[in-house]
Formats: C-alpha cells, structure tokens, sequence
RNA sequence: GCUCAGAUGGUGGAACUGGUAGACACGCAGGACUUAAAAUCCUGUGACCUUAAAAGUCGUGCGGGUUCGAUUCCCGCUCUGAGUACCA
C-alpha cells in the first residue's frame, strides 16, 4: 500500500497531523492530564485493558483495536463526569523471554525492558488516555512480592463448606484437635485421616503438616500432570489444546510428578453461580460453564463379589446422571490407569487385561481423542453386586472411561446409552429394557426418561422424578450411595519447571513445605548461569548458587505459572506504589471493581476464570469486597492477517520460471503461489516496481497483466511475519495520524466481530479528518469561526450527532458512531456552518474518537484547558423536532411513492390526502382500499 | 457429535422495539482542474429488462410460516467461524 498522502504540500497549510498529534501527547504527559485520583465527589469508574505481554515483535494493527475502543469510551465517561480509572501495565513473565534467554543468554529481565519500552513507544503513538503513573509489570519483585503474598494466603487458608467460604488454616487446627475429623467439612483431598478428638495432639509435626496440605487451597501432591517435554515444564489444563501446548505447539504427554495445585474446585459452584450476576458475553459464560462442567446425579457403591484380601475397600463406587436405570445395569467398567484394576483382575484374565493395558498406553492422547468409533475393553474376571437388584454383574475395564473424572468408573446401561450400548453389542452382554417407552432398543440405546419403568424392582411403574427420588432415598438410607453433584472441572496445576515466573515463597524441610515468612517477601529470583534444567533434571532455579533459606533448606525450585501475576493485577492498578499491602483498604473501598473489561476471548476458561477464583478467595479472607471482578466485560474480535499473493508460472518439470501472472489469468498456467508484502499491495494492485526490491530475484521477470495491472490473490490467515501480511501501526501513523488510525480501526466494523485487517479504505477516514479541519478553517487555511446564530439546520445536525454518539458508545456501537460523524461533517460542509456555537460543542463529541485533533481545534477555539475536563454537551431533543414528514407510501407493501405531510394530521386526515394522490390513485385503479394502514410519522401502507 | 456466533452490492459494513434495504466509506466508471501525473472537487454506481426519459421485475444463504408489512419473529435446512469433545 501506499500511504503517501502528499505531505510536502500539505505541510504549508492543511490539517497537521504530526505537529499536532506530538504536540498534545507531550501536553498530556506534561501536565499528567489523565492521572486518576481518588474522589468521592465523583462517581467512580474503572476501564479496563487485559495487559498485554510484552513480545519482541512489538504491536500490530490488530493490539490496539481494544484499546482503542476502551480509551474511547473512558474518554467519554470523563466528559460525562465519571472519575475514570485507566491504567496499563505490562504482564512481563512468560516463555517467550525465556526462550529468547535459553538461545542467547541474555536475562529474561532484559529482554523484557527493551520489549515494554517498545510497546510503550508504540502505544504512546496512538494517544491513550492511560494514567501511567498506576503502571505495574508483574515481573517486578515490588508486584510480585504481592502475588506471592497472595500465595502464602491461599497456602494458609482452607474451604469450609459449612460457611461456604474459606478460612484460615488455623481455624481448621482448632476444629481437628477439638472435634475431631468426624463432623469436618471441608474440601479436601479423598485420604484424610479420621481422626478422634484428641489424636491431633499426637500427631508428630510432618504428620500434622501433610494433614494439612489435604486442605489447604494451595498444596502439593502427586499428581497426574500434562509434562511438555520440549518445553521442559508441566501446563494447566487450559494451557493445552488438542494434546499440543497452547504456546508453541508442542506435544503434551500425561506424567505423575510432585506438583502444586490450587483447589479451584472448590469454588466451582460459586464460579458458576456468579456467570449470573454478571454482564459479560453469552459465549464466554457458556464456555465457564462447560469448563466447570456441573452434572447432577448420584454416587452408587457396587460391592465386590470375592474380594482379595488387602484391598483398601470392597466395593467400586461409580457415578451417574441416570440413577433411574440402575436395574439395566449389565456390567461396570473402570478406566484402565484405575488403582484397583490389577488387583481385581483374575489370574485366568492376567493376560488379556495386560495386553489390554499396554495397548491402550501405545494410543497416544490425539488417537485416543480421533477414535471413538471402535469399541474396545477387557474382562477383569471380577464380578460385583448391583446393590439396587443383588445381581451380579461383570466388571471391564475400557479406555471410554476416564480416569480424571467422577470416580473413574461407569455401570453399563446399554439400553439407556448409545456408548453402554455399543459396548454390550460388541462383548455379548445383556440390554435390559427398563421403560416401557424405550423404542428398538435391539437396535440402538434410547436415552428418553418418558414412560414408566419395567424391570425394575421396587420403582417399577414410576416415573423419573419420583423414581429418582426414591432411587436416591433408598441409596442413602442403604448406605450405599447418595444424590451427588460432579464438577468436571480439576484443581489448577500451580508450579512451572522454568526460570522466568514467580518463586513459590516455600522451602522444605523434612521433605515437607513450610512457607518463608512474610516480611521475608519477596522471594527474589535468583541469578542462574543457564535459563536451562540441570543435570539431574531439576527445574533451571535448581542452578541458583547457594540459594537456600536459612542457609539450610532447598528452596521450592519450580515457579509460578503466567496466570499468576494477571489473577489480581486490576488490584494493584488501584494502590500501585503502596508497600505495606497489595492495595489498601481505602483505595480497594473506592474503586471496588472493574466496571468495563474489553479482551480476547481466548482468555475465557485461563485467566478470566483464574481471576475470578482469586478474586472470591480474596472477598473470603476480607481483603477485597465485591464478589466478581469484573462486571461487565466486552470481547473485541481477532483481526486477521489478509495475505495477498502473485503467481509464478511454473514450467513442465515443476521449476519455476521468470513469469508472473496476474490473478485473473493464472488459471490458464500452472503456477504456484508466492506470499508479496502486503505493504506494496494497493487495492490488490501490485506495485511492480517495489516487487522488484522486495524480491531481487524476479528484477527481470515478466509480468503478464490484465488491463494493464498485476492483481494479486488475496487470503485470510493469521496474521504473521512469515506471511509479509502484518501492518505495523506505527507505519499507518507515519502516513495518516493517530487520530485517522484510531477511527478507521473503529471503522472497519462492530468491535466483537473478528475480521481480516484491510487497509484499503483508510483514506475515507483521513479525507474525513481534513473536511473536518476544513470547518474550522477560510479558503486560506486561516482558522476562522464565527459568532453568529447557528440555523435550525445547523443545530439539528448537531443534536443528531450528540444523541447518536451517546447512544452508539454506550452500547459499544463504534464503528456507526464514525459514520454518524462523516455524515454530520458532510452536512456542516453543505451549510458552510463555521459558528462557534456548533463547532466547539460538535468538537467535544468527537473528542473520544480523534483527541489530537480535537484538542488542538478546542485551543484555537479559544479554550486554555484540555478538554478532557470539559462535559459532553447536553442533548436537546427540541432540535430534532420535525413539522412535516415524507411518508413512504406503500401499496401491499411495495413502496411506490413518498408524500410530504405535517405531523400534525391525524390519521384519519392523512389518509384522505393519500387516496387523493395522484400516484396513489394510479394504483388504486378506481378500486376501494381493504384496508389503509397508517403509522404516524413512519409510514403509510394501502392494501388493495 | 454437542454448544455458541454468523451469512446483506465488487469490498468493509448500516438499517436500534417488525415500517422507505444497501446509510457511511472503499473500489470502479465518467467529468472538472493540470503540459501530465498525484492530490482535490463534481456526477454515477445492487441485479435484470427496456428506454430518449419514465416505468417494471427480482433482490438480505436456501425452503416454508406468521403479518397490512420480515434483513428483523417462528419452523426446517445449507454453509462459514469459534469453543468443546468418549464427562458416565
């Protein structure tokens, strides 16, 4: 593209873009215009931006589109009288870095100055109104002494049901050695110990302190972990997509290892209950709620026909969401990495049950994921006891069943379950029939709950309510099972084997964590001599020289993971220089929460759901004091890269040759297609000449064109260097301005809608900015208002305008604000309206869209503050008022013309003087109406 | 498979609670200015059919429905994108 708008004559006269946009920002910085303070005079406000990481490759076009977006409507609020809090900041751990530091050895902390100084460049460019005094980077030991902090709180803290909230550990020590065990609840890990008034005491300190990590909300356990070998680290569940890490691509592979993990599963109902009580995209609450993954149903103990002696227990517990076709239980089945399974499994079925197994390991996470079509399984030789019926049935084990989830084993109900059916069909086992409404079931499941049961024992000829009901009750009352509730959702692996991320404040001693002390925060990452694992396997901090705690025990060597630091940083934004808390109690009072969040969707089940957890840990403890952190959140779209490509005829033997064909043709060659930067692409037109540089090795090539150009092909794909298809912002603002960049990114449609980034059209948006300065200015360029009266005219495109704008930010609706102001601007210019009384008030209503310009023309106008401090005028619908209206006049519903009447006329009239019309009468054809159909002010429809 | 979002000119998109479909902008075509080009300005621009002009027919992914009137509401389908995936 060329962005070349010729500045050289510009220069002597017109709109100035760069003078005046370096000129207002210095302004701003100078005179901190968008510091935010706290005052209770006005109400408060907080916007919003996910923090970006700071990558090497600085910002493209496709970064500020949110930001953008919220600086607008921040803007906005302060006109309209809002104390808005709007900060930025960086989240400065990541891999990344690392990478980069393991290739080069330069420190991560290094390589992240240079990139945040980067952004900050790029992002001043652009005319934010951050308040960059709140800046925060989570990298640094003043920020992320808190997130440790924060650690330790959740280290000491434990989830007491009764209360439904969490609480100190010290509460839970008190409860133990007092009561006992016995009446506790609390969330916790399956092993507790039962233990009797009294018997804590007993207990040897490492005894009490493992005791202890089976509640507290952060602990470590073994734990079956996703292990990324190439990027030498375990990753949380979210961190993973289709068995490949989310950053890089890299095969994940399941692996038990020791590891920290915090009990978000505790909060999973309130995580789910609280998508109700706030106002964020329907999708991304959908998303948390599959994450969650909330089933209702029971727990259902099957004895163990035979047990061999020694096994912790003799029955197999399974859950259920269909308790009510419990009798249609033909066999059980138990994942196969199940502990039980080789100690149930037959000395006749050894064989079969290993092959098994082995084959199952073979079948990697993708195949197992691909593969849902073929049964497969082994009979343990074990048979258990339904205890609803007292039949015996067959005890498998099957790769369908998960280990993760439930208890990691199903009952079989072929009949009321396509999977139970199709394994029942292929090993020869019974489908029993269980409702008299099931249809065919020889021939597949029927999965319906109408009907009444049959075969089934004591619910017999209920229906499922009350079957369940009883179900449930009779369970319970056998001890045998209970109505339960199963959240997929797992508790979030915390630690990461790498350098750059937070240390866990933890050391151990006897093998077992204890936590440093508080005023000993921060645990500082220490210098290592390669960002790389040691020798023995040991995360990189395993190369820290003599960093021990007390000079005597290993520090905990694994670090945070990213979504650490972002879990409460919009805290710290609040209080961000205080040293004695993460925030105090009076900024944390004020600016309570987040009331517009604008990000990526991508963050849905990660950081948006971490945050959340933390933010309701937090309330608990009474640190902060609104249950959900960010009320309102808006997705902006991902802008796609739109590659253009040209076509290289390739000759017979597959070589290519000195030709390239223009799009239009290529389908009479052979030709293979060739990425062209899409910065020498204009309109899909080719600029040769700049091909020609860009490419040295087609200098000579021939050219075939169609009328006269070379078109290119266009694709959309993500955006990225290898596919010459980025636009870097900064180039756009070279060409055009901040305030072009920042209206047109808002042009180029609704700001949650994903698009391929097009730059075509951007000079709509600076042509628009110049008829805008025009108004302003005389033929020579002299800035020149007037005082007169402003026309009726005038005023209503005024008021159109402030309505419009009002209503369009308030509902997120920027890009049809951008054409509400080219049409104002478009009729000002055919009213050659140059009075003061218009232009100053339509110069604040564009204010949050175009800054820069707007300043300027509001000084010229005669005003010395800026006018962020000014108020977004007030709209008069007394303006709009209309007299007369041209009413579209349809017959059945086709329009055929338009009548100018008052709006005065009732109905009755209009419709008089509508059948008298001319056109109206030539449609009529003499005949009577059926039926006239009139809307005042809106329309007239005549059925015939 | 399931869940969610979407489909409107050559292009991006607009039409807010059912009321003149295609605003605004890009592109394209023609014209003015210019030695010429760029820039700027003006005019036209959904498709079809005709025309000197007017008029007409079709038209918001496809098929149906509700309504005086549907891009908008309802039912069924197709396609695209995102998320999720043996969840018991």
């Amino acid at each position: 593209m060329l962005f070349s708008p010729n500045t050289k004559e510009l220069a002597a006269m017109d709109y100035q873009f760069k003078e005046i946009e370096q000129k207002w920002q210095g302004f701003w910085a100078a005179h901190q215009t968008f510091k935010a303070e706290q005052d209770s005079a006005k109400p408060k406000y907080y916007v919003l931006d996910m923090f970006p990481y700071p990558s090497g490759a600085g910002l493209h076009v496709g970064h500020p589109l949110g930001y953008i977006a919220s600086d607008i409507f921040a803007r906005y609020k302060r006109l309209k009288g809002f104390n808005v809090l709007h900060p930025m900041g960086y989240d400065s751990f990541g891999l990344p870095a690392e990478q980069y530091a393991i290739q080069t050895g330069k420190h991560p902390a290094l390589t992240t100055e240079t990139n945040i100084n980067t952004y900050r460049r790029q992002l001043d460019q652009i005319g934010f109104s951050f308040d960059w005094s709140r800046e925060v980077r989570t990298s640094e030991p003043d920020y992320y002494r808190w997130t440790q902090w924060i650690f330790m709180q959740l280290f000491n803290s434990w989830y007491n049901l009764e209360t439904d909230k969490a609480e100190p550990i010290s509460l839970l020590i008190e409860k133990i050695s007092t009561a006992g065990s016995a009446g506790l609840k609390a969330v916790a890990d399956e092993d507790i110990l039962d233990l009797a008034p009294g018997d804590w005491a007993k207990l040897s300190e490492t005894e009490q302190e493992k005791e202890l990590l089976k509640y507290r909300l952060t602990y470590l356990r073994e734990s079956t972990v996703n292990w990324c070998p190439a990027l030498g680290t375990v990753l949380a569940n979210d961190e993973v997509k289709e068995g490949f890490s989310e950053r890089g691509g890299h095969p994940v592979e399941q692996k038990k290892m020791m590891q920290w993990s915090m009990r978000i599963s505790a909060y999973a109902e309130r995580l789910l209950q609280g998508l109700n009580t706030i106002d964020w995209p329907e999708p991304i609450k959908e998303m948390q709620r599959n994450w969650i993954g909330k089933s209702v149903g029971a727990s259902v103990r099957f004895k163990i026909e035979n047990p061999p002696a020694g096994l912790p227990t003799d029955q197999i517990e399974v859950f259920t969401t269909r308790v009510d076709t419990i009798f249609g239980v033909s066999y059980l089945v138990l994942a196969p990495e199940h502990e039980l399974v080789s100690a149930l499994t037959t000395p006749e079925q050894e064989a079969a049950i290993q092959q098994y197994i082995a084959q199952t390991k073979k079948k990697s996470e993708l195949d197992r994921m691909a593969d849902t079509k073929t049964v497969s399984g082994a009979f343990t030789g074990t048979y258990v006891i339904n205890p609803v019926s007292g039949e015996r049935v067959q005890l498998w084990i099957a790769d369908y069943v998960l280990a993760g989830y439930g208890t990691g084993a199903v009952m079989g109900v072929p009949s009321g379950d396509q999977r139970d059916w199709l394994f029942a069909r292929h090993f020869n086992l019974p489908v029993i029939q269980i409702l008299d409404a099931q249809q065919d079931i020889t021939l597949q499941a029927d999965l319906t709950k109408e009907g009444k049961y049959v075969n089934s024992g004591f619910i017999n000829g209920m229906h499922y309510q009350e079957a369940t009901a009883t179900l449930n009750e009779w369970l319970e009352k056998m001890q045998v099972g209970k109505a339960k509730i199963n959240y997929r959702m797992r508790d979030a692996i915390f630690g990461r084997q790498r350098y750059w991320g937070e240390p866990i404040p933890v050391y151990f001693k006897d093998g077992l964590p204890y936590l440093i002390k508080e005023d000993e925060l921060p645990l500082l990452l220490p210098d290592v001599d390669k960002y790389l694992p040691t020798e023995s396997g040991e995360p990189p901090l395993g190369r820290a020289h003599e960093w021990t705690y007390e000079k005597q025990y290993q520090y905990e060597l694994s670090t945070m993971p990213g979504w650490a630091g972002s879990s409460w940083y919009w805290y710290r934004y609040m209080d961000n220089q205080n040293e004695n808390a993460f925030a105090s109690e009076d900024a944390i009072a004020y600016w309570k929460d987040v009331d517009l969040y604008i990000g990526g969707a991508e963050h849905a089940t990660g950081h948006l759901l971490y945050s959340r957890f933390w933010n309701k840990f937090l309330k608990d403890l009474g640190h902060v004091n609104e249950e959900e952190p960010f009320k309102k959140l808006i997705n902006q779209g991902m802008i796609q890269g739109r590659s253009n490509f040209v076509y290289r005829v390739v000759a017979e033997d597959g070589r290519g040759t000195q030709t390239l064909v223009s799009h239009g043709l290529k389908d009479q060659y052979k030709t293979a297609a060739l990425h062209v930067d899409v910065n020498i692409v204009e309109n899909e037109v080719l600029n040769i000449a700049k091909f020609k540089e860009f490419r040295p090795e087609f200098a000579e090539a021939e050219f075939i064109l169609e009328n006269g150009k070379y078109i290119c092909g266009v694709e959309v794909e993500k955006m990225s260097k290898s596919k010459f298809n980025v636009v870097n912002p900064d180039v756009l603002i070279a060409g055009y301005g901040a305030d072009t960049l920042r209206m047109y990114e808002m042009f180029l449609g609704p700001l949650e809608q994903s698009k391929p980034w097009n730059t075509n059209g951007i000079e709509g948006v600076f042509k628009f900015l110049r008829k805008f300065w025009r108004l302003f200015h005389n033929d020579q360029w002299e800035f020149s208002v007037s005082d007169a009266e402003p026309t009726k005219a005038e005023w209503k495109a005024l008021h159109k305008i402030i309505k419009k704008v009002q209503e369009d930010i308030e509902r997120f609706s920027f890009n049809t604000s951008v054409s509400s102001f080219m049409i104002a601007v478009n009729e000002l210019t055919d009213l050659k309206c140059n009075k003061k009384a218009i232009l100053q008030e339509l110069v604040l209503v564009l204010s949050p869209y175009a800054p820069h310009i707007t300043e300027e023309l509001w000084s010229l106008l005669g005003n010395n503050e800026s006018l962020s401090g000014a108020v977004y005028p007030e709209f008069k619908p007394e303006y709009l008022v209309e007299d007369e209206f041209s009413y579209p006049v349809s017959v059945n519903g086709k329009t055929r013309t338009n009548l100018n009447l008052s709006l005065a006329l009732e109905s009755a009239e209009i419709e008089e003087l509508v059948l008298a019309d001319e056109t109206v009468q030539k449609y009529l054809e003499g005949k009577t109406p059926k039926k006239v159909i009139i809307v005042k002010g809106r329309i007239v429809n005549i059925v015939i």
